[in-house]
DNA sequence: CTTGACCTTCCACTGTAGGGGAAGGTGCAC
DNA sequence: GTGCACCTTCCCCTACAGTGGAAGGTCAAG
């Protein structure tokens, strides 16, 4: 199947077909007699897998790698299932992050909704900051 | 002061100094006789106002829609009270997103963490994903 | 007189995941 | 024979907040 039908099949445009094979997450595809990408199930197999791993949150550097593995004949579980339980920590480290500016902005508001805009101090460039 | 001592007063670097003029946030500044830039403590005020509103989360162009208030006179607090509520509500909803990636994450490796690698289906990439 | 620490401008690059659009080739239907 | 959908490569652009480096000017100390 071309290019199109393949990224119908996946969900995708055909710009990321392509973005993925420079990025080395899709072989080099066949090509017919006027030079246009041949593709079959297992290609569209692979794109769909590259979708589920994002929703997972991984990077297309890391899929990649597991693609990689995968290509080289190993099995990359073990390989993915590190990789997942890594990923949770990097979400659990952000989200601390995120719950802790979100403190730190909330402090502020509520500066904010204290102060009297009339006192502000004409020196400072805002007193709420 | 040059702009290496304003720097170090307000510790960033002279680059990003640069990079906030050009970018709107500091008026150009005086120069000297032989071109150098000129600032005072107006200017490291300045800096480290922005440094504070970064901590807040705020992006480079908020704050610099802040200061250029500020610049004309205008008293911005009723603004960056709506702004800090705005961030508020934008953290959670990124809290949350993330929050929803951790549970789809944490399924994937609940799956993980089951499953016998030796069982592998062959002919998917991962049955993990 | 030269060394070193400053400063200037300008241009390019970082990472992420693609998107926009030009210029041209291919194949089918009408 | 021409219009249309599809394909090709190529290069540039997006957001974000800077960072790196080259080529050159300035100034005080030794």
């Amino acid at each position: 199947m071309r290019i199109g039908e393949a990224a119908t099949a996946a969900n995708i445009t055909t710009k990321t077909i392509r973005f993925y094979e420079q990025a080395g997450l899709l072989p080099p595809p066949g090509r017919t007699t006027n030079g246009y990408r041949s593709y079959n199930e297992i290609s569209v197999n692979r794109l769909q897998f590259i979708r589920r791993a994002q929703t997972a949150g991984l990077a297309l550097a890391q899929i990649r790698d597991i693609l990689r593995m995968r290509d080289e004949n190993h099995t990359p579980c073990a390989h993915v299932a590190e990789m997942l339980t890594r990923q949770l920590s990097a979400l659990d480290q952000r989200i601390g992050e995120l719950q802790a500016l979100r403190a730190t902005v909330a402090e502020f508001q509520a500066t904010a909704l204290e102060a009297d805009p009339n006192k502000c101090d004409p020196n400072r460039i805002c007193s709420l900051l």
